[in-house]
DNA sequence: GCCGCCTACGTTATAAAATAACATCATGCC
DNA sequence: GGCATGATGTTATTTTATAACGTAGGCGGC
């Protein structure tokens, strides 16, 4: 099942639960330890799909836990995360979010509302072919691209036309 | 005259002087006020073609004064250039770049180089267009796209081949 | 010129985001 | 069990960015 068209409203409960499943079938898969800690970290990240900070996981993670945990604690869960694909980070916002298609070669880009905070991935290959063709042009050798989309969703405009 | 197409070949004490003629003329146009510290923050940001942070400029015009300056007054210029579209800012570094063509309408899209730290601003009109293209679709209102493509520029593919 | 307004700049403190260094614990293989 | 590997805990520190408040300087109205 694809990610959700509206973020706003849809059975989120449904978003968590499989990108849960999907992450554990891939790490099954792949060998790779999805331990407690960076399943919940992971959990965590799907709050909502808007893009969350790594202090924001944290405080959420204490809570739950009962203790404080340390930065590092929840950095190096996110990192084995985005390793993994199951997790993109947000540069422009320094801030997290879960893979909307883990698994999938792509290379993250995301419609981020300004308004609402929601963002949304769309692996659309004709941006990654336009900044490939420019890349190819001027030689240059594309290994990670980063896109990031400032603006307004659908939902926003409506409210302040 | 456009940005050097090879960032360690070339003149650059020109780039440097011709960046801040095209500043002077620019805010003059517009009642801005390029101060003198905003001046040679700008100055300081065209050191090179490397993104550079905004605490090595801080550096900089510390050595440059030979009194320590605070953070604040860095961020402030750095605020101002960015505002006037004389210098980006490159999200997933936390840098700091001259624009090649201020001025001109532009979103900002960078290839940046791993191995030697050059980042090359390319305004292509088809990455543009192919994002316009799929906001459209979705009915996403575009306001500040962000692209920055990670990977090696020729030089450095030449030299580790 | 003088006043008042607006903007830039200075100063200090603090927040937010990320990493370093080192110790300990868990897991699984032999 | 013993050992190797990788995951987590703990503490301290670095890097990046902003808040709050005060001062100074240009600029137009009068
Ligand atoms: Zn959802
Ligand atoms: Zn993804
Ligand atoms: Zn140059
Ligand atoms: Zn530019």
């Amino acid at each position: 099942m694809p990610a959700a068209t509206n973020p706003t409203n849809h059975d989120h409960a449904h978003c968590i639960a499989d990108a849960l499943t999907r992450a554990d079938a891939l790490c099954a898969e792949r060998g790779a330890r999805l331990t407690a800690l960076r399943r919940q970290v992971l959990e965590l990240v799907w709050t909502s799909h808007r893009p969350r900070g790594a202090y924001a996981i944290l405080e959420d993670l204490s809570q739950r836990e009962g203790k404080s945990a340390a930065p590092l604690t929840v950095y190096r869960a996110l990192e084995f995360l985005v390793e993994q694909g199951l997790v993109h980070r947000l540069e422009s916002l320094n801030a997290y979010i879960g893979c909307a298609a883990p698994g999938a070669v792509h290379s993250g880009q995301f419609l981020v509302c300004e308004a609402c905070g929601n963002a949304v991935e769309i692996d659309d290959p004709r941006i990654r072919a336009a900044i490939d063709t420019i890349a190819a042009e001027r030689g240059f050798q594309v290994d990670r691209p980063t896109v990031e989309v400032r603006g307004r969703c659908t939902d926003c405009q409506e409210k302040t036309p």
